[in-house]
DNA sequence: ACCTGAACACCGTTCAAGT
DNA sequence: ACCTGAACACCGTTCAAGT
């Protein structure tokens, strides 16, 4: 792959690489990649290859780095996805608040979150990772929050809610992204051997993530303010 | 590792290996495990090391074999985990349901699910990819959906919410397990760090579990038996 | 500030062959 | 029936050094 023409060393050895300067029309012996860049890469790849090609080599090529240069942006790979996912989540469309009930808007930041979710490819995926690491994509927690404060409730149930949103959002994209993939792949295969009774596939009909939404919503309207500490939960003992 | 002594060839070379008879004092000259000895000993590894060493490598040394020796067993390492992921489903207790509202059983089902899940090291995470890829873990549905039917709801609705509940509580456990290990590793390094104010730090107090199950029924509860298909729902389009 | 080059210590999987 | 041996095509990460 190596082209064998000169390089244009000779040019580059008289460079005072004065530090500041931002992007000197980019006569470099490499591709000088801001950190910016590199997330803005893994974000195509992601896109159009899918989780498994974002490999730190492939990026690196990419980028047109060797695998290495990666780790003067990111302290590892973890933290390369953390970002990654910190954008997909940013990429969530902002809903119009006005006029609406805090259950219409709970709906709305539900839907806008899985959308972005679903916008790329392994998406869904990513950021489960992410989130269950504890590093970023709490820009999911914090618009479901705002949105159920709406409703009045007091902070610990707002959150509570919203993480049990949080989780059931992450899930049913996660879930539904690898359907979409496995059909895209074994369409042909399996296309007459349709004995169907896979209790996995009666999750996807349309109109499963609204109803989640709407019971959790539900759920909050009927306990109304008040957090369920009671010793009446046939719960964990 | 290999020691240097004779092998007993000589004897091994007269064998028939008449292929019907089990285990015939195990005079080979290699492991013969079976496939449920493949499992135990994948389990073995996720519990006491975590999903990270559970490579096939590694699980091979563990079993005296090849790496390759798996591929009789199971055709690649997705298919392993759903084996496992099968085994840790199963090991949920069985609940009481005698003179119990279908609500507690619920909230039995969903908690013995989860203790399931974390009872070995990165449960959480080894059921959430295999259920994310459709391959088995459904009794994760079957036992959830048999509970909520009990409420007399229509078979749509019980599958729905238990796909909601699924999520949750996978979502819920794989979060949890990562902030048990995190603390773990951080414990001391971190331990006064403490300028606290993570969102994620919140969910984590007690009580969230059974805060989200509890929601996720009294949702139930007000919604009745109707399928909430109406178009007031401020949903995707 | 941003990257190279080379190495280290790994992976999952295939396949012909052995017993 | 259950595994070996050897190979293929990869991984993430470190670190001294270069410009």
């Amino acid at each position: 792959m190596e082209n064998g023409v000169h390089l244009n060393t000779v040019l580059l050895n008289g460079v005072h690489y004065t530090c500041g300067m931002p992007r000197p029309e980019s006569t470099a012996a490499y591709a000088r990649n801001s950190r910016d860049d590199v997330i803005e890469a893994a974000l195509g790849i992601l896109d159009q290859q899918g989780l498994p090609d974002l490999t730190m080599r492939h990026l690196a090529a990419t980028l047109g780095i060797q695998p290495s240069g990666l780790y003067w942006h990111f302290p590892n790979k973890q933290a390369l996805l953390a970002a990654v996912s910190d954008r997909i989540i940013a990429g969530a469309r902002s809903v119009d608040t006005t006029g609406r009930s805090w259950q219409q808007r709970v709906q709305a930041e539900a839907t806008a979150l899985r959308d972005a979710l679903l916008a790329f490819k392994d998406g869904a995926e990513v950021v489960s990772s992410t989130l269950a690491l504890g590093l970023g994509a709490e820009g999911l927690h914090r618009r479901l929050t705002g949105a159920i404060d709406a409703g009045g409730f007091d902070e610990e149930t707002s959150e509570l809610a919203a993480a049990t949103m949080v989780h059931f959002i992450v899930g049913h994209a996660f879930h539904e992204q690898q359907r979409i993939q496995a059909d895209s792949l074994g369409a042909v295969a399996h296309a007459h051997t349709l004995d169907r009774e896979d209790p996995a596939e009666a999750t996807d009909r349309p109109g499963a993530f609204d109803f989640g939404i709407t019971l959790l919503i539900a759920g909050l309207e009927r306990q109304g303010t008040h957090v369920p500490a009671d010793p009446a939960s046939a719960g964990s003992q």
